[in-house]
RNA sequence: GGCCCGUUCGUCUAGGGGUUAGGACGCAAGAUUUUCAUUCUUGAAACACGAGUUCGAUUCUCGUACGGGCUACCA
């Protein structure tokens, strides 16, 4: 980048409600360039809109970030030299930017009512134009002080008449940019509208709040979806009409995520839809009671969920996809971002969420799993739970699965499953297997090793072949056919709780048959 | 409709004027494993179409088609 300058990014969404994987996406892709160029994120609400306002939207989105791993370094909770950042608190400094507009003639005042507006489309789309503008041919029709004498419009104005001020395009100009992922992008300000910079209730647009905050907090880099695209030239005049041209921000349109199927971005509904989230956490909507299920209480991990997002319209350069935090930040580059939407994709979201579980360790793995434990109302050793996820994390999707997978070694009260037993046990070995149950009992050390090694003596002895005495232990023990390694189940277990769970397993059997 | 953006296996993508078009998920087959999972091997699977430029286009240009976004006193 040009000059000393550090690079400040930010990330600012609107606080309507929670914010699915592709507006965490978006702050994910802004937080990696900040700290892979050691710059500043930046957190602000853009909250204008107090009509949409949704209570508890900014909190959500907060908690997300945070649990995302994505740390504001300054804006809402945190503070810093540039605030007040939430643009509700800011009201007050907009009024002046766009009164200078409409000094320096680039912007005016516009008297339409909403009705008055309606009938405009009205008219001109049953005239045949399929876009009716509030543009540079329109704006002559309308009531504005374009087209009002001076009196006129002083006297509206002074008399409390509600007004809005809009931003007035010219005529005819080319306007450039060149966006960071897309290259030169041109538009003619002749296709563009007359947008409303300053609202009647004296809010401003996202449009004049956008510029006026970037420029005020030294925004260097924006870094938005793609959704903004066709308003860059709105904000590009803001700049240029402000005087604020040459410091104004490069820009970086990010390609939208799509839905996992059909067609368009990825809204709302698809996650509960499809059975997977996509939100980052639970959510109720205190409005409307509306609730969505999030990733978090689902059993991904941050870092997975990272990893994730990132890979999705990023691309790392060499063939690893796994990766950590740190190597995300290492490897991201905006030019390493391609164009095209990139559709969500939950396989491998899942694939990647196992990778990272099998990342962990047994310990780290069990402090995840403590609220699953306990919504089951299971207490254990931290120690055992340790060994025991260390021994489950090969089959484990989402944390829970931890425990889901792995029940039997939380408890000697097993399910059976009684055809796989009707399949495997023969009364006639009922002899046998007592017997080996008794080896194992007297064995002193009761390792991995160890038990190994009786239990293949055991085979030997009896000429049985592991198909036959396996299967029979394994369903003993954890009551079906699937779990880990039979003597690594054991020695985690422990003497009693086996010779238990054998000596109870052998009997119902005999009584199953 | 208008404006803007895009288009490589089903999906995420690498590549880039001459390649057997590479990887990953998923899928299939096999190996390992007492089982499941893991792991490993193998396989099927793609440059939207048409012109042009060129000795040569998946790659460059232009069209077409298709997809997407925007088109509010919403962000």
């Amino acid at each position: 980048m040009e000059n000393a300058g550090k690079v400040r990014l930010r990330y600012a969404p609107s606080p309507t409600g929670p914010q699915h994987i592709g507006g965490i996406r978006t702050a994910l892709f802004n937080y990696l360039f900040v700290k892979k160029h050691g710059g500043t994120f930046v957190f602000r609400s853009e909250d204008t809109d107090q009509t949409r306002f949704v209570p508890g939207a900014e909190e959500y989105i907060v908690d997300s970030l945070q649990w995302a791993g994505i740390t504001i370094d300054e804006g809402i909770h945190v503070g810093g030299p540039y605030g007040p950042y939430r643009q509700s608190e800011r009201k007050d400094m907009y009024r002046q930017y766009a009164e200078q507009l409409v000094k320096d003639g680039h912007a005016y005042y516009a008297f339409d009512t909403p009705a008055e507006l309606e009938e405009m489309r009205e008219r001109m789309s049953s005239q045949g134009n399929p876009s009716p503008a509030y543009d540079h041919i329109t704006r002559q029709y309308m009531k504005n002080s374009l087209s009002l004498s001076q009196d006129e419009t002083e006297k509206r104005l002074a008399s409390g008449d509600a007004y809005v001020i809009r931003l007035k395009m010219p005529r005819n100009e080319e306007l450039k940019f060149e966006d960071l992922i897309r290259g030169w992008v041109v538009f003619n300000t002749s296709q563009l509208d007359d947008k409303v910079l300053f609202k009647s209730d004296g809010m401003p647009t996202y449009h004049l709040a956008n510029v006026v905050d970037d420029h005020l907090m030294h925004i260097t880099h924006v870094v938005r979806g793609e959704e903004w695209l066709p308003s860059a030239p709105t904000h590009i005049m803001l700049y240029r009409s402000l005087g604020w041209e040459d410091t104004m921000p490069r820009f970086a349109h990010l390609p939208l995520v799509l839905k996992p199927e059909g067609n368009g971005k990825l809204s709302k509904r698809d996650g509960d839809r499809l059975g997977f989230p996509i939100y980052t956490l639970n959510w109720e909507n205190p409005l409307t009671g509306e609730k969505i299920s999030g990733l978090a209480e689902r059993g991904f991990l941050p870092e997975a969920y990272m990893n994730f997002l990132a890979l999705l319209g990023w691309h790392p350069g060499g063939d690893k996809e796994v990766m950590t935090p740190e190597e995300l930040v290492e490897s991201f580059s905006l030019d390493r971002v391609g164009k095209s939407g990139a559709r969500f994709d939950p396989e491998k979201a899942k694939w990647i969420n196992q990778q990272h579980i099998k990342m962990k360790t047994g310990a780290e793995l069990a402090e995840l799993l403590a609220p699953t434990l306990e919504a089951a109302g299971v207490s254990a050793e931290p120690a055992f739970v340790a060994a025991a996820c260390e021994l489950m994390k090969d089959r484990a999707v989402f944390i829970p699965d931890l425990y889901e997978q792995g029940k039997f070694l939380f408890g000697d009260d097993l399910e059976y499953d009684e055809k796989t037993v009707a399949k495997k046990w023969k009364k006639e070995n009922a002899g046998l297997f007592e017997n080996l149950r008794e080896r194992l009992f007297l064995l002193e050390q009761f390792s991995e090793s160890e038990l190994e090694r009786t239990v293949h003596d055991f085979m030997e002895d009896k000429g049985l072949k592991a198909g036959e005495v396996m299967p029979v232990l394994r369903l003993a023990l954890a009551g079906g056919l699937q779990g880990p390694p039979v003597s690594a189940m054991m020695a985690l277990l422990g003497k009693e709780s086996c010779d238990n769970r054998l000596k109870k397993g052998f009997q119902l059997f005999n009584t199953l048959i």
